[in-house]
Formats: C-alpha cells, sequence, structure tokens
DNA sequence: TCTGTTGAGATTGCATCCAATCTCGCCTAC
DNA sequence: GTAGGCGAGATTGGATGCAATCTCAACAGA
C-alpha cells in the first residue's frame, strides 16, 4: 500500500529533516483529534509507518509522546489503542480545566488589546449563528484559545491544550445534543467573558470561565450515554 | 564503562521482558530527581544505553517520555539535556500546584482514614526532627504524597507528581537556604493539614495545602540565586 | 454443546547498521 | 592579525532484520 504515501514522497526532503518522528506524532494528533481515529481503536505501528512513509521506529516514538499526553494507551507486547475516557474520568478532566484554565487567563489577559477582542467578539457571533457541530467545536476552541494567546508559559499552556485534546470526541458528541437554550447560555457566558477582559476586571473573567467550564461539565453528566461505547474494542 | 552495567546484567532476563524503554525511563528519572544528572547536563544516548545494558533505541524511548514530562529537553540532531527553569518558570509550577493540589486532595480525603492520619504526624514529626537535607526533602515528599494517596485519578494524580519532579533540583537547592523559623512554620501547616483532615473539615484541608504552597512559592521568590546556575552547558 | 488447549499468523520490542547533521579546531585568504 | 571556510570526529535520526510475545480461531475432549 505504499501508493498511500504519494502525496507525502513529493516532498523528498520532508522526510530527511530529522524529526520525522515530531512529523508523525503532531499528523496523528490531528487525526484522533479530527474523529479519524475514534477512542478505542487500534493503532498498528506497521499501517501507520506506511501510511506517512517512514519506518516503525520514529512512529514508536510518536506513540510514546502521543501515550504521555493521555491521547493515547500503549500496553507493551500488544499495542496501542486512542484512549477511552469513562464519564467519571471526562469529569475529572474538566475539574482540572476549572482550576487551571482561569490561571491561565490571568497569565493571558495582560496580554490581550482591543484587536484580540474583536476578535473574540466575532467569533462569539459567527458561533452563534453556524448549525454546523464541526465548525461550532472548532470556532469554540478558537475562541478559549484566543484568550489564553498573549500566555507566554512553560507548560501551563501545553496542559491546557492537552486537556482539551484528550476531551476532544466526547464534546463532539455532546455537542451534537446540546438544545438551543443551552447553546445561548454558552453564547452569554463568552460574551461576558469578553466584556470583562474589555473592562480589565479579571476577577470578574477568571469566574466567567471557571463557571462556564463547570456548566458544560455539569450538563456533561448528564448524558451518560456518551461514553457507553460499544462499537470499538476494549481499553 | 560496561563494567558498570554489571549489576544489572546478573539479571539476564531482565533484558527480555519487553518494557526496557520503561525501565530506562524509570531509572533515568530517579537519578534526575535524585541530583545525578543536575540541571542543564547534557544526555548522551550511548552513555546510557551502554549503563544499562540496553542499545539505544529504547534511551530514545525513555528520552521521549522524559521529555512530555518536562524533565528532559530535546532538540533535534543536536541532543538532550535535563531541563533548567527560570525563577519565573518555576513560579508557575508551583502556581499550577497551588490550583492542582487542593482539587488533588478533594479527591483523597474522603479515602482516608485514622491509619493514615497517624502516618501523616509520624512523618511531619520526624521531619521536624531531622537535619539533614536529603532527609528532609523526601519525608516532605512523603508526607505529601501520602495525604494524596487515596485519590484513584486518571492524569491528576500523575500530574501532581510531575510538577514535583520538575521542580525538585531547586526544592533541594532551596531547602539548605531556610531559616529556623520558616521550618517551623511547615511543620505547623502540616499540622494543620492533618487536623483538619481528621475533623474531615475538607475545606479547611484544601485551603491549608493551597496557602502551604503559596508561602513557599512566595519564599522561593526571594532567592533567585538559586536559579543563576553557570556551573553546567546551556538550554 | 461447552470448555480448555494449541499452533500458525500477526504484531510488537530491540539490536545492529548506515546516513544525515552538528561541533569545533585548523587552515587559508585577505 | 582577523575573518571566513573547510573537514574530521562525534553524535543523533532512521531503516532493516530478527527474536519474543500476543491474538485468535480451529480442534480435541468431556
Amino acid at each position: 500500500m505504499s501508493r498511500a504515501t504519494a502525496a507525502l514522497e513529493g516532498d523528498s526532503t520532508a522526510t530527511r529533516d530529522g524529526n520525522a518522528s515530531a512529523r508523525v506524532a503532531d499528523a496523528l494528533r490531528e487525526q484522533i483529534i479530527h474523529g479519524e481515529y475514534p477512542p478505542g481503536a487500534r493503532l498498528r505501528q506497521e499501517e501507520i509507518a506506511e501510511r506517512f512513509g517512514a519506518s516503525r521506529v520514529p512512529v514508536r516514538e510518536a506513540l510514546k509522546s502521543l501515550e504521555a499526553e493521555g491521547l493515547v494507551t500503549l500496553v507493551a507486547n500488544a499495542g496501542a489503542w486512542v484512549s477511552r475516557l469513562t464519564l467519571a474520568e471526562c469529569e475529572e478532566i474538566y475539574q482540572t480545566r476549572e482550576r487551571l484554565e482561569p490561571l491561565l487567563l490571568r497569565y493571558s489577559a495582560p496580554g490581550l488589546g482591543p484587536a484580540d477582542y474583536d476578535t473574540l467578539d466575532s467569533l462569539a457571533e459567527r458561533m452563534a449563528a453556524t448549525e454546523d457541530v464541526a465548525e461550532f467545536l472548532a470556532l469554540d476552541r478558537e475562541f478559549h484559545m484566543t484568550s489564553y494567546s498573549a500566555a507566554s508559559t512553560l507548560m501551563l499552556g501545553d496542559l491546557v491544550n492537552r486537556l482539551w485534546n484528550t476531551t476532544q470526541p466526547y464534546r463532539r458528541a455532546y455537542t451534537l445534543l446540546i438544545d438551543v437554550h443551552s447553546q445561548r447560555i454558552v453564547h452569554d457566558e463568552h460574551h461576558l467573558l469578553v466584556t470583562a477582559l474589555r473592562e480589565g476586571d479579571l476577577e470578574s473573567a477568571e469566574r466567567t470561565v471557571e463557571s462556564h467550564i463547570r456548566r458544560t461539565r455539569r450538563l456533561l453528566s448528564g448524558h451518560p450515554e456518551i461514553f457507553s461505547d460499544t462499537t470499538t474494542d476494549r481499553r
């Protein structure tokens, strides 16, 4: 199946830049986040290696990285699976986010300016207007990441990113279920956040993000059926 | 230097248990935490491989894991160094801990019992009694980890552990400097924490840990000289 | 019909080998 | 005397090959 690698082989120098493992990790991460590998899906080294036109060595290193990020679960001498979460585990991640994202916002807020506030408003409006789930998810993520974009942190920013990544498949399933009323509340909270940032009221902004995440967590708790997935294998 | 691996070669089956990479990662992590590799020290793949009686492949996978944990910094086509922190980065980690450890304690507290409280008291007393820095550090860590030991979390427990690991070298340098007065306050805070846990006052326990970490962070801020290390190489 | 076992195929783990890149001291040219 | 370039040694990155382990379906026995 070396035909599958044709798109990559076009750039013959790309395979020789000394970081194939990073490239594989980035590409795999994107594919998992975008749902091309659902939770519970098995990841075979050889298949992945073939697809990226690399050998299994950099693939294994990429899987190691993704395991540390929580996206992949490795079992010695058995294989790799896309991590699957229970409702309780997802709630743990949301509770962690409730504590961390206000802190990250505290790091970011002083560096945000009027142009950023306008971008945030625009993103919030587009979220309210769209009816496409994929676009809604992408805009929501872009909105929050923009609010954190001015934070130059060692690990906190990456950490929050990882927490979003591991819960992304469930956020997608959940977004399909929320009603117009909840959607309106999300929009209001986003608007409140931008307003607090514009006014320089950091305390209020922090509390708004925290409440925003907590509300989502509680709504998620009401949909345990999202986590009882029996279509794919174990783990 | 193959003589150095003699102790490991004694068990010839150990190299064939299908997780050499995990063994190398665990051992390297311990050595970094215990200060055998100081911040900024270069980690050469071949030297490490030789020392553990393995090839460079599992060593590279181990380094990937440690990089994701924040203990090691990798640069493509250049090498691996033990991560070095600036004062600002260390403060970021402490601020993160201030938010996360109260939450972890909330997960753990319901599972702790009288036997655990006694263990905690004993550890606190031994900390007050010792004058050895290494023992003080070990007891401090064991005290806090015991208070979190009943939490069965997906990632929060591991995450807190990683934050302790990356700051361990600086905690050691700092412990050498604190005076008797500060040491007494640490002891009082530990005692307060155990008391709150015994009384089932979770709110108070959470606030006590938070204050405890914040106080340490502020004291650390007063010793920027710990972070201006010019003895070893860059990065 | 159900349960325990066994063996071939599939898959992972690691060692060895080769290519690419970086480091750094020496040499040449101006 | 100084700046720029060159190249040998050291080090990392990746591909291939082999051994060990796991998977799973077919089969034998109760």
